[in-house]
DNA sequence: TATGACCCTATAGCGTATACAGGGTCATGT
DNA sequence: ACATGACCCTGTATACGCTATAGGGTCATA
């Protein structure tokens, strides 16, 4: 096989994705399909391995699947405002902040809740009281 | 029908789930199944509103469906110890707490690359930049 | 030639619901 | 007596972002 072209191995490795995933993200219009192999291999090409690290950089900043899609098409018209872009990632931030805040809300609730618990037997469990409908 | 007996639409109404949601939780176990009206319909008691509105406080504190398959299950046996109950507590908030810190770190990271946008075009755009392999 | 690492497709599963299709039942109004 | 519409039933598909499995084919190396 010609060593020059990148198997979806390669691209696993090189980017910590597991294989199906990248046959994943093809499948779903994130990666272009690349041309194959006499024997019905992925043949990738560099660019295939920029988009996968791009794709994986964006998964990793927490953007769904939809984001990264409008974010690559973004990406390749570069002459474009980059308007859009901050668009979807302020989006994407005030959902984190969102997220952030209902979290540490319940995290209070959480520790009034376990705090009260002396740990005897169920019945008098402040957990499950708490839980309980009055 | 007879008027004393809840429908699950009842249920719904008071515990402000969907109807759907009820026939969910029965088929996964969280639920009793009810007995049925000549109609076919289930016809529920009080100690299933109770059961249901136990629930959803869990799920709205963020048990998972299994944590509070055993939370339910231990509430049941009110003499055991409730060391079991906050085990499965602490071990939701420790998760919470986590899950907390891993987004403060993502959101500092996304204040980070968002407040160096200075939204010109994609092409100079520090978003994308910081998205794209080096 | 045989082994084992790698690749292929197709399908199902995870968790927590939500939605929809195609039908049956019930209370109410005329 | 019948029509309407609100409600209920089952079964299946969908969402998200993968992950896993079955059952097979290809490739490099010993």
């Amino acid at each position: 096989m010609n060593s020059s072209i990148l198997t979806i191995g390669h691209l696993a490795r090189q980017t910590g994705t597991k294989v199906e995933t990248i046959r994943f993200y093809e499948k779903n219009g994130l990666l272009p399909e690349p041309s194959r192999t006499e024997g019905n291999y992925r043949a990738y090409e560099p660019d295939h391995l920029n988009r996968l690290s791009f794709i994986r950089r964006a998964r990793d900043l927490g953007f769904s699947l939809d984001q990264i899609r409008a974010l690559l098409t973004l990406s390749d018209n570069r002459g474009q405002s980059c308007a859009a872009v901050d668009a979807i990632a302020s989006e994407h931030r005030a959902k984190v902040e969102k997220k952030i805040t209902d979290l540490m809300a319940l995290k209070a609730e959480l520790d009034r809740m376990i705090d009260q618990c002396e740990c005897g037997i169920v019945d008098d469990c402040r957990i499950i009281e708490t839980l309980s409908p009055k």
